[in-house]
RNA sequence: GGGCCCGUAGCUCAGCAAGGUAGAGCAGCGGGCUUUUAACCCGUUGGUCCCGGGUUCAAAUCCCGGCGGGCCCGCCA
């Protein structure tokens, strides 16, 4: 049984009258993969909840008012870009100049590429839910419970603010809710006056003082305030959070306590889940270890990194490799022949079943895909220098037939475009990620192999008339084997003379179709030109 | 100081809730593809289940205590 399934139980169990899920994030930077387990985790609780006939909301809060504390490692920026730190996300320019501002420029990055990783939600930026009449009556009602709040607090941190409270304030000069002086302090006001309704602040950023009504001022909560009131105001069931809110008397558990007391909402569902690590190290935005979503879909298939992250308990570390990213598609390629039964279930094979469901976008085909094997890919990709592109497809889509053929089933135009895109991701995956080992490139400069026997000589002279016969792909390969044998040279030794004179390295893929794809001519003269440097 | 997660085959990890003869994938090795090299198939090697106690007829699994690794906990989501 797939873990969901566990959660689901939990959320139906609450009886909500509408099953709302949130996630959250802030855009200080590019938004990892890492935050992708959020959206993944609320996808499956979706899916899972429709097959059992409920409906349910999902929306994906950008805290868009945050203020900027730092600027990430890795991102460049203008010239004095440093003047916008503490001005809320939504109103610091974007540094590429391409969005609306910097906030949307992170944030459309990342929801850019979540429909094509079958995640749906509907996109609220914090900064809009802030100009609302429900939002500015929490912040009232905070203000008018203030005693109560602190108390509430008091439990949670260890301070001695006891002037504290929670109400930020966008100056009117600035556009500074922050300011940074050794760490970064948050601009609040100062007085008000709730009959009235108006307040007071004085900017610590630039030192500006202003008085308006409550509806005017640009306020914020502080964060667990903050998130308090957006549970309350939007009624969520569930919301996952990363491990280090899910710390016991942290984050999470101070705002549940503050919408329970303040904002009289039970609150949400907590589901904390585990950080991705990219190489051992946690990926942080600010440090500039990231890995986005948007890259992994230049290398590998949406599907897979659903696969990748469902397949692995919420509350488990997650390491994450690129190297390893053929090893995740063959592990998805698995699961889905287990799904169609085209491959024996090892033991829980409703386990597998309901994870394939999970990582599948759109409906479920009837009969199974038919993949391309990565690894295929990375081979072929490496010889499109030689073969050209069409040459590269032809061949893959001779190949996925084959596959077809052996399970019954006519490759598709779906087939032969999911093949095309795999390819594709093979070769910015070995352009990018692939470590040494899996790579070859054919050599165009001298070869430095030299034979050093008669043997060696005899074998590649024979090897020059197996060429100019027109031999097919299977026999050519078969009777490398024979020349190797009938000269009396290791068979092991022969194939590393022939990649040695073509790649520099005494491996390579299988040798036949190589030396069928490169042109006769040349490689007739390269081998020629081996023995001519001996005599 | 407090919390969470992990420790099982060379690598990545299942198995632990409900204790009952140690598993998978990859790698390796061997073979097949009428004649071994990085597509495909079959087979196979490989493990003090981190350590020490306890409970039990029986512990990878439950309990206690350690050790090692990773991460989190300041209004920095």
């Amino acid at each position: 049984m797939h873990w969901i399934k566990k959660i689901v139980d939990d959320i139906i169990a609450r009886n909500d009258p509408k099953i709302v899920i949130h996630t959250g994030k802030t855009p200080s930077g590019p938004i990892h993969i890492g935050s992708e387990r959020e959206q993944f985790i609320c996808s499956a609780i979706q899916i899972e909840l429709k097959k059992r006939g409920y409906e349910s909301i999902f929306n994906f809060i950008i805290d868009s008012f945050d203020p900027l504390k730092s600027i990430p490692i890795g991102i460049e920026v203008p010239k004095d870009f440093e003047e916008n730190i503490g001005r809320p996300l939504y109103l610091v320019p974007d540094p590429y100049g391409c969005h609306e501002s910097y906030a949307h420029h992170f944030s459309e990055e990342f929801i850019e590429c979540q429909n094509d990783l079958g995640v749906y939600f509907n996109v609220i930026y914090a900064h809009e839910i802030y100009k609302k009449k429900e939002m500015k009556d929490a912040i009232r009602k905070v203000l008018k419970n203030l005693d109560k709040l602190r108390e509430i607090r008091s439990k949670y941190i260890k301070d001695e603010e006891d002037d504290w409270n929670p109400v930020m304030v966008v100056c009117d000069s600035c556009k500074r809710i922050a300011s940074r002086k050794g760490g970064v302090i948050p601009n609040r006001l100062e007085e008000w006056n709730l009959e009235k309704d108006i307040a007071k602040y004085k900017c610590i950023a630039c030192g500006y003082e202003n008085e308006k009504s409550i509806s005017e001022l640009l306020l914020k909560l502080s964060w667990r305030v903050d998130w308090a009131a957006k549970w309350a105001i939007f009624k969520v069931t569930c919301e996952p959070a990363g491990k280090d809110h899910c710390v016991k008397n942290g984050a999470y558990d101070m705002a549940l306590e503050v919408c329970y007391e303040i904002f009289n909402y039970i609150g949400p569902l907590k589901v904390p889940y585990e950080w991705l690590t990219l190489g051992g190290r946690a990926m942080k935005t600010h440090k500039g270890i990231t890995f986005t979503p948007k890259e992994w879909l230049k290398i590998a298939p949406p599907e897979c990194m659903r696969y990748f992250i469902l397949n692995v308990e919420p509350m488990r570390h997650i390491e994450f490799l690129p190297e390893r990213i053929p090893d995740i598609v063959d592990g998805f390629d698995r699961i889905e022949r287990i799904y169609y039964g085209l491959e024996k279930p090892i033991e829980d094979y409703q386990y597998y079943r309901d994870l394939y469901e999970l990582c599948i976008i759109g409906k479920i085909p009837d009969k199974p895909p038919i993949r391309l094997p990565y690894r295929f890919c990375i081979v072929m990709v490496q010889l499109e220098e030689l073969l050209g592109e069409n040459k590269v497809i032809k061949k893959s889509i001779d190949y996925i037939r084959k596959i077809g053929h052996n399970i019954g089933k006519e490759v598709t135009d779906d087939d032969i475009s999911d093949a095309i895109k795999r390819l594709n991701m093979a070769k910015n995956w070995v352009a990018l990620y692939a470590p040494e080992n899996m790579k070859f490139k054919i050599k165009l400069e001298e070869p430095t192999y030299r034979p050093s026997d008669e043997k060696e000589v005899g074998f590649i002279e024979a090897i020059i008339s197996l060429l100019e016969k027109d031999l097919s792909e299977y026999e050519l390969q078969g009777e490398i084997f024979n020349t190797a044998r009938k000269i009396g040279i290791e068979i092991e030794k022969a194939f590393s003379i022939m990649y040695m004179i073509l790649l520099g390295s005494n491996k390579g893929p299988r040798l036949a179709p190589l030396l069928l794809a490169l042109d006769r001519d040349w490689l007739i003269k390269r081998l020629k030109s081996v023995l001519q440097k001996t005599s």
